[in-house]
RNA sequence: GCGGAUGUGGUGGAAUUGGUAGACACGCUAGACUUAGGAUCUAGUGCCGCGAGGUGUGAGAGUUCGAGUCUCUCCAUCCGUACCA
């Protein structure tokens, strides 16, 4: 009998269970290292191959650390609130609770197969009581805080009261978007709403109308990270702008911050990238250009208050405030542009302008954001007939409005320089407005020079400059002569914090007299309260509205907050919890996060770039400002895995059966790739293929090799035939316009489930059997009459039939082969199809490996005599290697060396335990359960291969005393000579200028130079 | 458009500081063994060529005694982002 994989691993497993190997707790003498994965969404599918990938790889680095003496935090928790356990109690009525609770047990199966060494004690879920009573204590911190500015710090909002009483609000820099000031007796003045109202703007958490992407099929509003595209990440339904009372977090206070950051942090450069980008900083300086105009109009009030609009001598004088980063051009400055929502443009806009400018106004509200989006290319804009002054030259610059300026970013208005920005450059050409050029020497009537090199000229008190010093003492003057200032504009948006769900925290928040009001901490948690549907109230309000009075543990004041808070709070600082997870009386006691700090390593997908991974580094930052914590960055090093693609396979099919579809007519009615749907659902098909409708000559199927016809291809004469290609199914928007098509048939592609393919070929009978919808299709065939099915590597999904689950494979070569396979893929940074072709070899790396202590009859044959030289070199050799291995997370060579130690000892016949030994703790991280086996039978009865010590380097047995050296000449390597690594550089020459081979390469000629690197290599040139 | 990453055999991938390209594994070819097992062992396997030899890391140039690795230009694929003034 060979080693049972199946059998001893679980015997493992239940012993590490039983006697909580894997427990860990402070231990001041130790040093700490935190290992950390990031938690999963339980969801109903259980874990896939790709899930583990990430959990492997730090498992095996929590194993090496400890081997090494460290202290190691390596837990694991789950991210349990969330939209999809919500959605299915929507439709069965079943508690997301259940739900929840059903895939967390499965999810903990599957994670405790694999022989992770999580401290299962230490587990942590955001959806139950005890841990959410702490999202909402750090809630309550933020509604409690301001962000001083001066500073640059949080600091509790007791001290800007106290400021308040004593000086207003004139010296304070805070973070806000309030504007008027008060004195210290107008704030004693202020009734208790108008205070608790100013304080509202100052909060780090705060209540406030503000634009949020609503989504009406999820029935909630979105974080900006939510909105994919103008869809929902999940789901992919349609999303709108609303104006809502939300709560927000000020996270843009800390936008410096969480730049600066980026700075002390290990991790991959383009992630930090996608930071920096999203938190999107731009230096540069506002400036006011006067607007000169007679006739005041009704909108001028309410124009008064949004922009600065004075009452000047001669009428009515305003002006548009710009944000430029490039104010060394303002002499290239040729006209304006407004977004089309400024409200200037009514005020502004002369009489002979006012029907142009009215009707381009309603076209660009017609658009929808995805149609803004996809209609970059097309320039439009609108005169307004209204001359702003040039403030340094005093002359007339032409005011227009255009879609190409956001009326969200900065002040909604920009100075154009057509000379250095495409974008202006292009207006200016598409609408014949004059470009002036002020850059010395460049050319720009092809296109805008956007270099930040070279002189400027023509520019008055500018010109000669360099571009660089000019663009300093340009806001000099613009701040000289108090047009403007120099200013810093991040892109980042705070972010909405308030879901109409139920399935989430609920807030530790109450309403007396309209003004939201905070519990007391003895009041915590607010437990989520039962409803009887999880649906909106019929007003419209969220589903915890229609929790009754009773249901809630905690009821104060007129109401409870009826919205919960976002996925991303319980993510945000669960990686504290784990360092102190039962404690009721503090998040986390302030011992145990001064002894285990940040994270060391990070672990976990790309895909959290500016979700989770900015919003967890804005709650470490503004904790640690207010003295809990003794840290400002959560993770100091990241790896983000790859994921695991998984191979899809497709069958094509005509469908005979006659239906009906809805396709959506847009305004054009050519449509190539993705711009139509089509809603298949009711027919089964996740994918249409090709398809070819002309109304002409019906419905008909495009060939496999037809060209794809590019909508600028197209003749005229082709237009009322409708052409699509491959396009993903996505939900119709309701205000699309539609057209019924019935169709004789379908050419249509359907996913297949795995096992009933192979080599691309199709078992039909168990696929009609599988699917009976299909049971009457028209199947095309290949040549040789097999059925064709084709293949792509996409993500793996529950719906595309192509998951893999650990499971099986576990079941088949145990939980240790499937750890080596997964490490021995590729690097773990890459994303990679996943094939279980290769996982032979691993296997049978194992049960060699497992052959160097057993004889042929399995007998144990470990022998105590001394090693061969060879033997401990093979060992130390592979000591060294795995070290360096893991130490730069390089799985797959680890898993590579591993196989070259375990292929020299065989050869060697080592069976000493001298080598195997240590042989057996080195490899204990990567396959924990048959070291642990083997370490016992060495004798180590008690304890565990997991306690034991990481095997130490010695380098005298790699010591050589020869080397093969390559021989090259001109840099072609030609043949080896093996030589003294002891001689000198001028004996070697000589003894390789005297070999024969050496001549023969030489042609007679002697070399011109000859190199010699000792312990290296040898070059000769001819 | 911009930003990031990646391009190496039939396949997954090695080559860490510029120094023998293709480690390790899969697959394949031929053979051995028989306890017929997802077993083991031996030999071979980048491409062209019978061979000597030539050639070879997406393409092209450059630096160097020497380039998969450094520099420049270009191409392809993937990911992120998008009128951010």
């Amino acid at each position: 009998m060979e080693y049972n994989f199946l059998e001893n691993e679980k015997k493992w497993r239940k012993y590490w269970a039983d006697n909580k190997t894997y427990r860990v707790l402070e231990d001041s003498t130790k040093p700490k290292y935190y290992v950390l994965d990031m938690f999963p969404y339980p969801s109903g599918a259980g874990l896939h191959v790709g899930h583990p990938l990430g959990y492997i790889a730090s498992d095996i680095f929590a194993r090496y650390k400890k081997l090494q003496g460290f202290n190691v935090l390596h837990p694991m928790g789950y991210d349990s609130f969330g939209l999809p356990a919500e959605q299915y109690a929507i439709q069965t009525g079943q508690h997301p609770a259940i739900t929840t609770e059903a895939n967390i047990k499965r999810y903990r199966d599957q994670l405790d197969q694999m022989g992770f060494c999580f401290d299962w004690d230490r587990e942590v879920r955001t959806s139950s009581p005890e841990y959410y009573k702490w999202t909402q204590w750090i809630f309550k911190q933020l509604f409690n805080a301001w962000f001083n500015n001066g500073t640059q710090k949080s600091e509790r909002i007791e001290t800007l009261i106290a400021r308040f009483e004593e000086n207003g609000n004139a010296s304070i820099k805070a973070c806000t978007d309030y504007e008027e000031s008060f004195s210290d007796v107008d704030w004693k003045n202020f009734s208790t709403n108008e205070k608790e109202n100013i304080l509202q703007e100052y909060r780090m958490a705060y209540l406030a109308d503000s634009w949020v992407n609503w989504c009406p099929a999820l029935g909630t509003v979105l974080a900006n990270d939510e909105v994919v595209n103008g869809l929902s990440e999940r789901g992919g339904h349609p999303v709108e702008q609303k104006l809502m009372r939300q709560w927000s977090m000020r996270i843009k206070a800390y936008a410096q911050r969480l730049l600066d950051g980026l700075e002390t942090l290990d991790w991959t450069d383009s992630i930090k990238e996608i930071q920096r980008n999203w938190i999107g900083k731009s230096e540069g300086c506002s400036v006011k250009f006067n607007v000169a105009f007679d006739t005041p109009t009704d909108a001028f009030d309410s124009a008064q208050s949004a922009v600065g609009v004075d009452r000047g001598l001669s009428g009515v004088e305003a002006h548009i405030e710009v944000f430029t980063t490039r104010p060394d051009t303002i002499f290239g400055v040729s006209f304006m542009v407004l977004a089309p929502e400024h409200p200037l443009v009514d005020l502004i806009t002369t009489p002979e302008q006012k029907e142009t400018i009215e009707a381009y106004k309603k076209e660009a509200s017609l658009k929808s954001e995805r149609d803004r989006q996809s209609d970059v290319k097309n320039i439009s804009g609108a005169n307004t007939g209204a001359f702003a002054i040039h403030p340094f030259t005093g002359e007339k610059i032409q005011i227009w409005i255009g879609d190409y300026v956001l009326a969200s970013y900065g002040t909604g208005a920009v100075m154009a320089v057509p000379c250095g920005d495409q974008r202006d450059w292009d207006f200016a050409n598409h609408f014949g407005i004059e470009i002036i050029n002020i850059f010395e020497n460049v050319d720009i009537s092809e296109a805008a020079y956007a270099e930040k090199e070279g002189l400027i000229s023509n520019s008055d008190f500018l010109s000669g400059l360099p571009i660089k010093k000019a663009m300093k003492l340009a806001i000099h003057k613009i701040e000289e002569a108090g047009i403007g200032k120099g200013k810093i504009l991040y892109r980042l948006r705070d972010a909405i914090f308030s879901r109409q769900r139920y399935w989430g925290e609920p807030f530790p928040v109450y309403y007396e007299n309209g003004i939201p009001k905070v519990l007391d901490d003895k009041q915590l948690p607010v437990i989520l309260p039962e409803v009887d549907k999880y649906l909106p109230t019929e007003e419209g309000e969220p589903p915890l509205a229609r929790a009754k009075k009773e249901a809630w543990n905690v009821s104060q004041g007129e109401r409870m907050e009826y919205n919960t808070m976002p996925g991303w709070a319980g993510s945000s600082w669960y990686f504290l919890r784990y360092m102190d997870p039962h404690n009721e009386n503090e998040f986390v006691a302030k011992e145990k996060v001064d002894y285990w700090q940040n994270v060391d390593l990070y672990i976990g997908g790309a895909e959290h770039g500016t979700g989770h991974l900015l919003y967890s580094r804005f709650w470490t930052k503004f904790l640690y400002d207010l003295d809990y914590i003794p840290f400002d960055e959560p993770f100091q090093k990241m790896i983000n895995q790859g994921m695991i693609l998984g191979r899809s396979s497709f069958v094509k099919m005509i469908n005979p059966s006659r239906i009906s579809t809805t396709i959506v007519k847009r305004p054009f009615p050519i449509f190539v790739s993705n711009n139509l749907s089509i809603t298949l659902n009711q027919v089964g098909a996740r994918y249409v293929h090709y398809l070819f409708i002309n109304q002409e000559i019906g419905i008909g199927l495009l060939d496999d090799d037809l060209k794809i016809i590019e909508e600028s291809e197209l003749n005229e004469n082709e237009i009322d035939s409708l052409l699509f290609f491959g396009s993903q199914l996505r939900q119709v928007y309701p205000n699309e316009p539609k057209i019924e098509i019935d169709f004789d048939f379908l050419f249509i592609s359907n996913h297949v489930e795995i096992a009933f393919v192979e080599n691309d070929k199709l078992d039909i009978e168990a696929f009609k059997k599988w699917r009976p919808e299909f049971k009457d299709a028209e199947f095309i065939l290949e040549d040789d009459g097999t059925y064709i099915c084709g293949h792509e590597v996409e993500k793996m999904s529950k719906s595309k039939y192509n998951v893999q689950t650990p499971d099986e494979l576990v079941e088949k070569f145990g939980a240790d082969t499937l750890r080596m396979y997964e490490m021995f893929l590729g690097p773990l940074e890459q994303s990679k199809p996943w094939d279980t072709k290769g996982i032979n070899g691993v296997h049978n790396f194992l049960r060699k490996f497992w052959r160097l202590f057993h004889d042929k009859d399995n007998n144990w044959a470990i022998s105590d005599e001394a090693p061969s030289k060879e033997s401990m070199k093979t060992l130390h050799k592979t000591i060294k290697k795995i070290g360096e291995d893991l130490e730069r997370f390089s799985f797959n060579t680890g898993v590579s060396t591993f196989m070259i130690c375990v292929n020299e000892l065989t050869e060697q016949k080592c069976n000493q335990r001298q080598v195997l030994e240590p042989l057996v703790v080195l490899l204990s991280s990567f396959a924990p359960h048959i070291t642990e086996e083997l370490w016992h039978m060495l004798g180590h009865e008690a304890g565990t291969v997991s306690t034991a010590s990481f095997p130490k380097f010695d380098e005298s047995h790699l010591v050589e005393s020869s080397y093969d050296y390559p021989v090259s000449f001109n840099g072609k390597m030609r043949f080896t000579v093996n030589l003294d690594l002891s001689m000198s550089v001028p004996d070697m020459q000589k003894e390789i200028l005297a070999m024969e081979q050496t001549q023969k390469y030489l042609e007679g000629k002697e070399p011109k130079k000859v190199i010699i690197v000792p312990g290296k290599i040898v070059n000769f040139v001819v």
